[in-house]
RNA sequence: GUGGUUGUAGCUCAGUUGGUUAGAGCGCUGGUUUGUGGUACCAGAGGUCGCCGGUUCGAACCCGGUCUUCCACCCCA
């Protein structure tokens, strides 16, 4: 028979990697709850017309479509099949499809929900998503999402206090040396239009967000080949050698686009931003300007931003987020302006690992372990155990009456720091033999003596 | 989606220009030890060499396809 498996970019999680992974998730969750967001849950698959087209040409293509139930072959005539156009077919042989991000559901759900919400809303979200993408490492086509949003305010304090919220969860999971860049979608319309590229935004800020990945002659390379003029790059010039403070990079930004109106107004959304965390100060993360990155989805009205990892871990953004004015609107739901971040859950994961920041105290594990000597040993023993498990102290009795070798090993493989053994001379006297595992040590006590030792 | 890469025991990996019965370490099972695990010693089990097909007298090894892994591009958490 052929050995079982599971889809490409598909995983299993083993006992300690589920305790693990509750565990950021804990740390995500109480950090949530603590900025006062709520949590909500929507379903694993969406109306196709729901996910379709809100991603670009490149997202729709990575969203996982599910077949329809029935003759699903039905609907398509002859000359579908032979003109094999399998966009048109895909429509109509699927009409649901799997959740592609947090952020479109969710806009979904405010506005089908509207009548019932009290704006602003701030709602946060942790569940899987699913790409068809090609899995690399810290790239995977299940994933978990953790998004905290605010709808139905404009106000920059959301802005700034999701770089708080950033800032406590990096700080709580110990994981240092963080970096929030930002950035605001105004800015770079600005440069596009000082540099008379508006048309062009899009090329123009994919390219530019390539610079540390294929310098400044890469990208110069990529504009020409997008149709960006000589002149256009020569003026853009000044954002290749951007250095310095926060402050000194905005005001040589003020330079650059003082001609532009949504250019300085986004430069005085990103100095209110930067300007109130850096009196308010940050934990343990790093909050930096990066004028080149443009990552994230076509609607970013505003603020833009991205988390890397600490320097020297391969990993790509472990958290992306920003602003869109506009995402309720393809719902038809105007005015609601949206802000939000997500936490990559399994490349935050990765990033811990790596850095061995798993406090070893995460395991949820037995404390202790009573050795099964018999049939009325063990009637012994669960008594004992049911008043353990009353108190809060996570016991078990060894199913069978195996070996003591055995029985012992077992405890030792799972790593529970205490046995129990209790026979008929323990029984006799109303005793426990307790045993610590990793101390080798071991004390005949009372009921009451064991739970004061494993409390 | 494009190009490349990987797959041999539960795990990490050897395996010669294609040649008899495919190996090691760790792990596992049993024993030395029938109320004492982690260390030691002894013995043992476990692999249609990812899968399908082809070339060959003969394939883990060569060729094609497919799945999987990882990498680059694309894009992204």
């Amino acid at each position: 028979m052929k050995k079982p498996s599971i889809p490409k970019g598909t995983r299993d999680f083993s006992p300690a990697e589920v305790t693990r992974r509750h565990y950021i998730m804990d740390i995500i969750k109480s950090c949530f709850t603590n900025y006062g967001f709520q949590p909500i849950e929507t379903p694993s698959f969406e109306n196709s017309e729901t996910l379709m087209g809100k991603y670009g040409e490149e997202g729709d293509r990575l969203i996982f479509k599910i077949l329809n139930s029935g003759d699903f072959l039905r609907k398509v005539n002859d000359v579908m099949m032979t003109e094999k156009d399998s966009i048109k077919i895909t429509s109509k042989i699927s009409e649901k499809a799997l959740r592609y991000d947090l952020t479109v559901p969710f806009a979904r759900y405010v506005v089908q929900h509207q009548n019932d919400i009290t704006f602003p809303f701030k709602r946060y979200q942790i569940q899987p998503v699913w790409r068809a993408d090609r899995p690399q490492k810290g790239r995977f086509r299940e994933f978990f999402q953790c998004d905290a949003d605010v709808v139905g305010s404009k106000s920059l304090w959301q802005e700034v206090e999701l770089v708080q919220l950033y800032d406590a969860v990096f700080s709580k999971l110990k994981l240092n040396g963080a970096t929030i860049k930002m950035n605001n979608r105004k800015i770079l319309s600005g440069i596009a239009e000082v540099i008379g590229a508006e048309d062009k935004l899009i090329d123009f800020t994919v390219a530019l967000d390539k610079l540390d990945k294929i310098g400044e002659d890469g990208v110069k390379k990529e504009m020409r080949e997008k149709g960006i003029s000589e002149s256009a790059i020569e003026k853009v010039q000044p954002l290749f050698s951007m250095q310095g403070t926060a402050n000194e990079q905005l005001e040589s930004l003020k330079d650059l686009l003082s001609a532009s109106q949504v250019g300085m107004q986004g430069i005085e959304e990103l100095s209110f931003i930067i300007n109130k965390v850096s009196q308010l100060g940050l934990e343990t993360a790093t909050l930096a300007i990066d004028v080149t990155l443009a990552r994230g989805l076509n609607y970013y009205t505003g603020a833009i931003f991205e988390v890397s990892a600490p320097e020297g871990v391969s990993m790509g953004s472990i958290g992306g987020g920003g602003r869109y004015d506009d995402l309720t609107g393809i719902f038809g739901m105007k005015d609601v302006s949206g802000v939000g971040i997500s936490f990559g859950l399994d490349r935050i994961y990765l990033v811990l690992e790596e850095l061995d920041l798993f406090p070893s105290t995460v395991t949820a594990n037995t404390k202790v372990l009573f050795i099964n000597f018999g049939e009325a040993e063990s009637l012994y023993a669960m008594k004992a155990i049911k008043q353990l498990r009353a108190k809060g102290i996570n016991a078990e009795l060894y199913p069978d009456n195996a070996k003591m070798g055995k029985q012992m090993g077992y405890a030792d493989k799972r790593d529970i720091p205490y046995t129990i053994l209790a026979g008929g001379n323990e029984m006799e006297a109303g005793t426990y033999t307790l045993k610590n595992m990793k101390s080798g040590e071991q004390d005949t006590v009372q009921l009451n003596g064991v739970i004061q030792i494993l409390s």
